[in-house]
DNA sequence: AAATAGATTGAAACGGGTTTCACATAATAG
DNA sequence: CTATTATGTGAAACCCGTTTCAATCTATTT
């Protein structure tokens, strides 16, 4: 029944009124007679009419609206990460839209004006930024939003020359735990699975295998594999194991993330190695799965819904109380999870 | 440097030309002299400015936005609803903006009044539909969104009295798959396990297991659990067993889901039983563990990707062909992947 | 050289709200 | 009973673009 468009025009003609009048039924603290405000109230009922939020948010200034970059939710990190986020953003008030980042693609300047066209009054990244084989200004494309005052908030490895708050898990010791912690099972020879060198996260993880490895002098197998799915887990350990003798073979993985551990496992098993026994495995990012798999994994908990939250609040406050334009640069602890995927003490300290 | 806001006005002033002018240089077809064309191309680039598309929504009455209400991403299944949704919705080249329902509040009049005052080009509805304990109104809260002419298009088990265009697996006939794989297979006690009688997309599945079994004169072992969750799964096992002699246990389960699935098979394994020699399992929804699981989850693949993209191009049809207010419902059909924790043959017809 | 067509450009209206300001009426004070 | 204040309401400006229409200026035709 209702028409097409309708209008506070509309309403406030059908009411015999002004659309100041209506506008002042609509926000409810003015000054209007109860007998008025009645009538009016009952048109807007019956015609279901909500005000454009555009023609409201053009006066204002604010469209009470923000933009998350992400990459796809089908990796549960990210799930977890944009649910937290999500819910804070909602409960504030404010509508989130949704933008997308590939493993290949990073935020180019495309999306980045689509952004500042939107006049959200806040953008959050998600991790994904590819270490660009472009020219490197590419990977400052978000530099674009500062210089037009648009609050950002990242979560990622920090970017050199990005200057705003950065949260953000502390990727290379989450990687020295989980060689402490092989070390200390009595592990020797490790090996380092996945990753892609593109990734800025995979990078820094990498690197702080490494050098966790030279410092404990421990020998390295290693390989590097460009992925993040359970698909280059089976690929990475069947490529690790094949050319290797089995005395000379890792006696344990690290698995970039728990997706590859799951995928590293399978193999693991088609090729007759027993876990924990003949391989010790590791993973990262404590997926909703790792107590499921068999036997459950060992993982390290970087806490996406409490990153993803933190950052939702100071993104609220720089959008809202107009807090100096500060950036700063915040690292979030991450714990290790025990499990059983390494043979460290079965049963205790299992969580979740 | 560049100041807060900007407007085109500012860009106007500065090249020493009229809005009007800037305008025309901004869309890029109209005729502009070379030179007026160069000195605001290189003031506009020197800002970063881009139009404000909410002015510019606001006369052309149409913002190329729209609205995806779905469940969390963190199950996997919306993950992947979503991302195909999400990739064609922006491959049209509009924004998503997203909102959320739980598993206890459905779509209220709040969230659809928020909708409308967007002015959406289209509304995407993603499942998660309660079955109201509330008035049965409720669930009709998005017919305001049809009143008002809103495109609308929902994924999920048809809702009476909702007319608009609907997706929605068949449910039913899924489980009607696994029963009869399970009775191939030689089961005759086959136990349910899962989901909320408040679920509509729960209550479907059971309807059809329970007329399924009726018709293979099945006895059922049956167990409701309200959940949809790893932890439901374990303890909806705990609690179907423990009453039962060990002559009279179910052979098979079926879980509502894959997440459902993995919690079954850990605690089975934790009392003992060996999949599939003392029991059988099958999920549904194929989600990407399923491989990887101890044995591999034979489960149903509802395709929720096909279904997320033929969705969106309905909705994109809808809101900008201006195509009959049609509206219908289309099934579309689920397959059985054969994995190995039913016994079946195994290797065979192994997918993904 | 005058007339006409064509290319550029600006003024102004519009879209749908909010808010300021002024005005009319009613209520209160003196 | 007039002077003052409070209350309810409308006209109009504003937010930021787009688009129509008319005006100017240049170039071509006769």
């Amino acid at each position: 029944m209702a028409g097409e468009k309708i209008t506070i025009y509309d309403i406030a003609s059908e009411a015999g009124v002004s659309a100041a009048t209506v506008s002042r039924v609509l926000s409810g603290y003015q000054n209007v007679s109860p007998a008025t405000r009645e009538r009016v109230t009952s048109i807007i009922e019956k015609h279901h009419f909500r005000p454009s939020s555009f023609a409201k948010g053009l006066f204002q200034q604010a469209f009470r609206m923000m933009g998350f970059i992400l990459p796809s939710v089908e990796n549960p990190y990210y799930a977890a990460l944009f649910t937290a986020a999500h819910e804070e953003a909602r409960k504030a008030g404010y509508t989130v839209l949704v933008y997308r980042t590939t493993p290949t693609e990073h935020v180019d300047e495309a999306v980045i004006g689509q952004l500042i066209a939107q006049r959200l009054d806040g953008v959050l990244l998600l991790g994904g930024i590819v270490e660009s084989t472009q020219p490197p200004g590419d990977l400052l494309a978000p530099l674009t939003l500062l210089q037009r005052h648009i609050p950002l908030v990242t979560i990622c490895p920090p970017i050199p020359g990005l200057d705003c708050i950065n949260f953000h898990s502390d990727l290379s010791s989450s990687v020295r735990q989980s060689v402490r912690h092989l070390h200390a099972l009595g592990h020797h020879r490790i090996a380092f699975l996945g990753g892609s060198y593109q990734n800025r996260s995979a990078s820094e993880r990498e690197l702080g295998f490494l050098d966790e490895m030279r410092k404990l002098n421990l020998s390295t197998v290693y390989y590097h594999e460009a992925g993040h799915t359970p698909e280059a887990g089976e690929l990475g350990v069947a490529r690790l194991l094949a050319p290797i003798s089995k005395e000379n073979q890792p006696t344990a993985i690290i698995a970039i993330n728990d997706l590859v551990a799951l995928g590293a496992m399978r193999q693991l098993k088609r090729m007759g190695l027993s876990i924990p026994q003949d391989m010790a495995i590791i993973g990262c990012d404590n997926q909703f799965f790792c107590p499921y798999t068999d036997p459950p994994l060992t993982t390290v908990d970087l806490r996406p819904g409490e990153l993803g939250r933190v950052a939702v609040h100071q993104l609220l406050a720089k959008a809202e109380k107009r807090v100096e334009d500060l950036s700063f640069t915040q690292i979030k602890e991450s714990t290790l999870i025990v499990r059983e995927s390494c043979g460290a003490k079965i049963g205790r300290r299992e969580i979740k």
